[in-house]
DNA sequence: GAAAGGATGGCATTTAGTGACGCCGCTGAC
DNA sequence: GTCAGCGGCGTCACTAAATGCCATCCTTTC
């Protein structure tokens, strides 16, 4: 997961840096916010943090709250890789016991302190409407994504109706349930209490797809 | 519903007042917002649209943005009044189909215009990111008060896990039907064509609840 | 009618966010 | 090597969103 290819630059900054960039200074701008409040904390103070000028900040971040964009995004890219490697032949259940037990081995310092800090944004939106809409958004990216995920899993176009609503469901499930573990996990409990957590989110995407989504498929 | 109660001062701007007041400034705004673009409307422009200062329009709306809020608000109150006086014998479909055909009957023309510049908003809210943060908000808000309908309804307290996944999938699934037909609409589909809406949105809150939700209760 | 309290307006101020321009470092051509 | 071109970055000036402060006005209550 982290190839790190020589960059390769040809053609403007590669996408790859880009996204380092912006999940560098995602990280600082979250600590911060993290640490004295949204409002507390301008734009200056995250451009000195990550060591680049104010107006920099401003060309890779539309807003200040889009700041927290690609760290709270990495609190559902699990979920969201997972689903992408799901592969036809496997029960949801299944495949995402198997995953999270992998990551549990494999996972890197980094992406466990990114995810620590994602959970505090998340836990942040709670109060913060400037993070909220940061985390909707988020949640929203999720959402196109899963269409695809079940469009092609059931071999419909994105486009149609009931795999919308079903993507709708389900991401909205998920997000309830990052929301209710997050909170927990900063609450105090100890993360390895929520060694189901895989079989709810499986079973909760199939309970909000009305089972559509959740079985092998056969083809 | 449009009662309004000579305004019973005393203590502060009733909220009867405040409600209005902030409605006439949404009015004015999203009329704008369609016209021009957001971008292009400043919040002087609205002020002075609506015949107030500028000083005021931040009094009453955190954001531009914001201001958008309630009449996009608008464009789910009738499903969400709906489901508020959903009687526990009736069940969903049946409960819809009634009300819907109350408020064919019934709507005033200040609700019928309302509710066009509601799905306009929502159809901004596709291209326009600071009009969708205010369309995933006032979903938001729909979401919390789904939850507590849901929670009454099977006899669970709010915060049930269960609970919030079902209002989370729920509303989820209203906001895709909602997008879905008001992009219809705009489209130029006969608003006819919908007369199935209700059973549809019905049917889609039974199956993204897993059947949880949409039977009459016995209790 | 006067006191009280909240809503409004005007003004100054802060700060998010943009545009214009020039510098610097990289890369590819010769 | 070096020169041209390009793309990212920094600086400065500027617009517009948003807040604080205070004077004013409007409404209710006595």
């Amino acid at each position: 997961m982290a190839g790190t290819a020589p960059t390769k630059g040809r053609g403007g900054m590669s996408d790859q840096r880009r996204h380092r960039l912006r999940l560098d200074v995602s990280r600082e701008a979250s600590r911060l916010f993290w640490a004295q409040g949204v409002d507390a904390t301008s734009g200056d103070q995250i451009a000195e943090a990550v060591g680049l000028s104010t107006r920099t900040i401003w060309r890779h971040f539309r807003s200040k709250e889009s700041c927290a964009e690609p760290i709270v995004m990495r609190g559902v890219e699990w979920e969201m890789s997972t689903l992408r490697s799901w592969p036809p032949q496997l029960s949801l259940e299944v495949h995402f016991a198997a995953e999270s037990s992998k990551f549990g081995r494999e996972a890197s310092d980094v992406e466990r302190m990114d995810t620590e800090l994602a959970i505090k944004m998340i836990r942040l939106a709670d109060t913060e409407p400037a993070i909220r809409t940061a985390w909707l958004m988020a949640c929203d990216q999720v959402e196109r994504e899963m269409a695809e995920i079940i469009a092609e899993r059931l071999g419909l176009p994105a486009e149609n109706l009931d795999v919308r609503l079903h993507a709708a469901a389900a991401s909205a499930a998920l997000r309830v349930l990052n929301e209710h573990i997050g909170a927990a996990i900063l609450e105090g409990t100890d993360p390895r209490d929520f060694a189901d957590a895989p079989a709810r989110i499986a079973r909760a995407v199939r309970t909000a797809t009305g089972g559509a989504v959740g079985d092998p498929v056969t083809t």
